[in-house]
DNA sequence: CGGTTAGTTGAGTGCATTCAATCCCAGTGG
DNA sequence: CCACTGGGATTGAATGCACTCAACTAACCG
């Protein structure tokens, strides 16, 4: 995944003055955990990171998968991280000083603007994908997280019915509220159905239309 | 429920300079529509509104219950509001110019963080309710929803363990992501186990700490 | 007093889960 | 070079939980 928009809703120049330190961390490291004291936001340049709700008998609910030039780990409850973040792929991202941010949105009228509408999109996505583990059956489920991994690939610039799937069917099981096994048959319907071809890391999507029909229930992107 | 904290986030000076106008709606009626060109803000007075996403097959996921002092119909897609509103209850809300709300919200900086912050337990809200549908079992969710209620009322100062349920079992079923009789089913296992009474109007939680076992995977206010 | 709506409960079905077996591939060491 | 090993993915078989459909009750309202 190639790394532009690294800037995202900062400008780069802003960004230079909260800059603390880049730093990697290999697939399934932990950026941050929940209940730790919390420290950096952290800036996607490179890879993917999924941030997660973990239930003490181990259950575990995917609320987002963060792509490069999207920050994560701001949400914090009593000083402490609210969430985990565990790295998907191999992962390069920028830390950012929390309290540095935090004095500089709350310095620069415009910035805040931005971080209120960042933080409403967020809102209305995490609905969005209520709606989808709430409602859909498992094969809606899983069109519709090609349909948003489709919509989120183009945002970026990348035409193609090629999508990769860096995340295993246990982060996408995980994602949509269903057990890895169940996922996995739902791939395997829709390939029985025509509408994508499976390979090693990596979905075709053969059938855009029934793809997006088959999640129609959602429609994020047919207004 | 009583109608303390009318001015919740916003000073009750501020609030009058955004105010445009009080209105009441009737059980069942709607205080706006998905897709409705995106009209006033409403701050809710007394009563209960229910937030949603309705599916074009009709399904429906509520994404929040929305209750005295709380502001909802703020979000909105290209020029329309994002979700509906439903009246739970017959509600009193005040209208608020939603041009004017921006402006205001723009020129004043502590408004601004204000705003974020709001948004930001919104999303933290979402995401647990998130976890909920997608990770428990329809007991499970029944008594996190329980959970939920009671904290609710007891940070408005309304002590003891009678819940009063203004929404019907269609209501929490749409809210907790399973059919009305599941719902109805797994109250009745809370009752069968003791841990609540169930009457007309209300559940009287009888058995606490049982019920927060149940809900433990969720665990929002045991820190 | 009928008519309507909310809630509960039963019976049967179906979909997702659990448990287990197999396959494939990448990495490793003989 | 190839056998060995471990993790991810797929698929089968059986179970169980939630869903559907339906009956019935209770409350409310004309």
């Amino acid at each position: 995944v190639k790394a532009h928009n690294v800037c995202g809703p900062l400008g780069q120049d802003r960004q230079r003055e909260l800059y603390e330190g880049r730093q990697t961390w290999r697939k399934r490291e932990f950026l941050f955990r929940a209940g730790d004291p919390a420290g950096p936001v952290f800036k996607i340049i490179t890879g993917i990171v999924a941030v997660a709700k973990r239930l003490p008998d181990g259950r575990r609910q995917i609320l987002g998968f963060f792509y490069p030039g999207e920050l994560c780990g701001y949400l914090e409850t009593e000083g402490r991280y609210t969430y985990e973040g565990e790295a998907i792929t191999d992962v390069w991202a920028c830390s950012f000083s929390r309290a540095r941010f935090k004095a500089f949105t709350a310095a620069h009228r415009d910035l805040a603007e931005i971080v209120s509408a960042t933080l409403a999109r967020k809102l209305e996505s995490v609905s969005t994908h209520m709606t989808v583990v709430g409602q859909l059956s498992s094969v809606e489920r899983a069109a519709a997280f090609l349909c948003e991994l489709k919509a989120h690939y183009e945002e970026r610039g990348l035409k193609g019915s090629t999508l990769a799937l860096p995340m295993t069917r246990d982060d996408i099981g995980d994602y949509l509220g269903v057990r890895m096994e169940t996922a996995s048959r739902a791939f395997s319907v829709l390939k029985r159905l025509g509408i994508i071809d499976i390979t090693d890391t990596a979905v075709i999507v053969t059938n855009s239309a029934g793809l997006a029909a088959l999640a129609r229930p959602i429609a994020s992107h047919d207004a």
